[in-house]
DNA sequence: TTGGAATAAATTATCGATTTTTAAGGGTTG
DNA sequence: CAACCCTTAAAAATCGATAATTTATTCCAA
């Protein structure tokens, strides 16, 4: 029965190397040489271009005229820069979405803290797509009443890239570093319990804070890393 | 001895789709065929949609799989709701560049608000590029010294999509209907030479709604004066 | 040894043609 | 008359090959 929800290649192509990039398989200012991909990916040169090209405007890919692509460059500095941006600019959306969330709002932010606090933390790499999708639901429900679809598309492209560091330290940290699942049940009770929008933003910034706070302590280049990484198999899903 | 600047024609058939979808010749919701594009533009069509997929990340158009690529739809709502963003964001920017800014700053502040306010207000086409374009400098140098270039690359996403609204009422308005030059000038001194941030806020946020109820009223889907346009040619150069 | 043409190799960018997919008619049947 | 399937036309998506450009290498002369 499967309606044939027909994906263009150009979109799988779109979200596979997407996906490698936020995981950092492939690693920050890489070369991305079409060639390469489009054997690698098994999808025709034009479609990978297109791809890129999607990608380069909200930056996880860099481009040049005649040079080609890679992928996007990080630093320390825009790292802080990221992080900052974020925090005021998803501040609003989570003001804005504690003054207008009904109890279907709440509901869902409960919802989705409840399935983040019961799914398997990032240790291993099968563990972590769930996790990954789980701690991105649970941070969009939270700012998902704010009433403002532009507000809502630049946190999510904002989302992407922090995200992307994490993964790029995560291997660099030890698990007994954080405690992640206190932090995120204080804000959910801030929000959507108490609705303390005061506290709730100060909880979120001091979130993203620690966050990059830790990152940038055990470094996220992750150049020496890469080697060691499981490579570029397990994608022969046709 | 112009040392080739070799742009691709992806690059440039980007610039100029873009550019004519600020300027309302592609109008909203238009459908971008492929073969249409590379007649008009003179450009194949793998380049074509390698522009069209770069354009569709920052929503100036939109694709489907399998259905094509049209220009990005607009709505009242939208507008309204890009407004308000853009108020929040820009402000935020606004107050960091006040804080940050030094004497440089003022001084191209001062520069780019005389360079505004002597450029020919874009009553006929061949005044409108000119005229965008110091408009769109003033604007930017404002915020110019906000020290996050996270924060000037939303800007300046949001800042495109403000333009086509404007453009796409431009046709409607009367001249008479507003003085931007005094709005314009009392934002430089209030920001350049007063360093009031309370009072730069206030009246860039006040700027950007005013436009906004303009566009509002006059109204802006344009489908009724794309005809009365000059049309699609002038672009034989090779 | 060093600088730097000149050539060769690699890679990007682009095109034209082919394959798929969707959209539009048109006629048949319950 | 509406629902369904088949046919046909248009458009999108994709591929493989070619052209253009950049990068690497070689070799020669100062």
């Amino acid at each position: 029965m499967s309606t044939t929800t027909n994906k263009s290649l150009t979109s799988i192509a779109f979200e596979r190397i997407r996906n490698d990039i936020l995981l950092g398989i492939l690693r920050p200012s890489e070369r991305l040489k079409i060639h390469a991909l489009n054997e690698h990916y098994g999808i025709g040169a034009t479609a990978v271009r297109e791809a890129l090209s999607r990608l380069v405007t909200d930056g996880l890919v860099e481009s040049e005229d005649q040079k080609g692509f890679c992928v996007g460059a990080v630093s320390r500095e825009d790292l802080i820069d990221l992080t900052e941006t974020r925090i005021a600019i998803e501040s609003m959306a989570l003001r804005k979405s504690i003054e207008l969330g009904n109890l279907d709002w709440e509901a869902q932010v409960l919802s989705s803290y409840h399935r983040l606090s019961r799914t398997p933390a990032p240790t291993t790499i099968e563990n972590h797509a769930a996790w990954a999708q789980a701690h991105r639901q649970f941070h969009e429900s939270l700012i998902a009443q704010c009433g403002s679809p532009w507000l809502l598309r630049l946190c999510a492209t904002l989302y992407d890239k922090s995200e992307r560091y994490r993964n790029l330290a995560e291997r660099n940290t030890r698990p007994d570093l954080r405690d992640t699942i206190n932090e995120h049940r204080d804000l959910m009770q801030a929000i959507a319990m108490d609705r303390n929008a005061e506290r709730s933003q100060a909880l979120l910034a001091a979130h993203f804070r620690e966050t990059t706070e830790l990152t940038l302590r055990v470094g996220f280049t992750g150049d020496s890393l890469a080697a060691a990484h499981p490579a570029r198999e397990a994608s022969n899903a046709n």
